[in-house]
DNA sequence: CGATACATGTAACCGGTTACATGATTTT
DNA sequence: AAAATCATGTAACCGGTTACATGTATCG
C-alpha cells in the first residue's frame, strides 16, 4: 500500500521537499514550467495529495492568514523524506530505461541535497550500463529485420535507437561533469 | 465515439494493415519486438480489438482449420483504412512533441505504403518546426532559472533539452534521406 | 507427467482526464 | 459588469494492469 511507485506521487513529494506548497502552487508549477511532464489537472493532484497524506509522507496545514480561500500547505514528514531517499536510491532496471525514462530523469533532478555526488554518479553509471545493453539488443534486432522493412518503419526504428544512443552520450557527459565538480 | 485517438488502438490498426492477425499474434509481437512500447497484456489487447470491431475499423473471422483453440483473425475494413490514413495525416501539435513523441514515431513507422514520400517529408518538416520551437522555449526557461538550480536538477533539465535537440537532428537527417530515396 | 505454448477472455482495481461546483478577489 | 485568478474539491468515465479462468497440444 505505502510501497506503490506512482510517478505523480513522487514528483509531488520531491517538489514539496524543495519548498512546502499548496496543491494549487504545485499545479501552477506543472503548468508553467517545462518540467510539466506530469498531470496538472486538479482531478489528479488533489487526490494524489490525499494519498500522500494518508500514507504519512506529507502533512498539510491550513494557512492561518486567510485572505482568499484557505490554503493547505503541505510539508514532507520524516517518513516522506525516507521514502524519497529510498526511491532515489532504488536500483535501475532495463524496464526503467525503456518505459520510465522520464521517471529516471525526475529522480536525477531531485538528487542534489539527498544523495552524495558519488551516489549520483553510481546512478548515472547504472543508467549507462542498462542503456548500452538495451542499445545492443536493439541493434541486433535491427540488423535482423531492417532489410524487409519499409523505409518509414526503418527510419522510425533507427530514430528510436538513436534516441537511446543520444541518451547514453548525455549520461556519460553528465558523469564527467559531476566528477569534475566534486 | 469513433473519433478517440487511443495509442494502442491505432497501433493495432496499423499492425493489422501490415498483416491480418489474431490478438495472440499481436501480443507476441508486442512482447518480442523492441516496438513493444505498447501494452502487451490480454486485458488491454482483447478489449481494444473489441472496441475496434465495434467501431467498424476491423473485422474478425474465426479461423476454420482448428487444430488448437479457434483463432480469430482480424483484418482492417475500408473504414479502418480511411481512419488510419486520417490519423497518419493529422497535423502535429506542440503537445504531440512534448507528450506523444512515441505516437509520432509510431505514425512515421506506418506511413510507407499509405502516404507519398512528399507527405512523409511534410510530416517530418512539421515535426522539425514544432520541435525547434519547443527547444527555444526550453532554452529560454533554462537561461532564466539555471543559476538557482542544484546541479542534478540542472543536469536533468539539460538532458531533457538535449533529447529534443537530438530528436531534431534525427528528423532532419530523415528528411534528407527520404529526399534522396525519392 | 509436469511445464510450456497456444488462444481468448473476464473482473477487480487503480489512476488520469474531463468537466463541473463553489465562492471570493482582482483585473479589465 | 464581466472575466480572470485564487483555491479546493468531486463525480463520471475510460483505459491499463494484474490476476484469474479455461482448455488443448506439445515438449522434455
Amino acid at each position: 500500500m505505502t510501497n506503490r511507485l506512482i510517478k505523480l506521487d513522487h514528483a509531488l513529494l520531491g517538489m514539496l521537499h524543495q519548498q512546502p506548497m499548496s496543491g494549487y502552487d504545485l499545479r501552477k508549477i506543472f503548468i508553467s514550467t517545462p518540467l510539466k511532464h506530469f498531470s496538472d489537472s486538479p482531478g489528479s493532484i488533489y487526490p494524489a495529495l490525499d494519498r500522500l497524506e494518508r500514507a504519512g509522507w506529507i502533512r498539510g496545514k491550513i494557512d492561518a492568514n486567510v485572505a482568499l480561500r484557505p490554503k493547505k500547505i503541505f510539508s514532507p514528514t520524516a517518513r516522506g523524506s525516507a521514502r524519497l531517499r529510498a526511491w532515489l536510491k532504488a536500483p535501475i532496471t532495463q524496464e526503467d530505461i525503456i518505459w520510465h525514462i522520464d521517471v529516471l530523469m525526475l529522480r536525477l533532478s531531485f538528487m542534489s541535497g539527498f544523495l552524495q555526488t558519488t551516489e549520483i554518479v553510481r546512478f548515472l553509471e547504472s543508467m549507462a550500463t542498462e542503456t548500452s545493453a538495451y542499445i545492443s539488443s536493439l541493434r541486433d534486432y535491427f540488423r535482423g529485420v531492417s532489410s524487409e522493412m519499409p523505409i518509414s518503419a526503418k527510419l522510425a526504428l533507427r530514430g528510436g535507437i538513436e534516441a537511446y544512443e543520444d541518451r547514453l552520450r548525455f549520461v556519460r557527459s553528465a558523469i564527467k561533469e559531476l566528477k569534475l565538480a566534486k
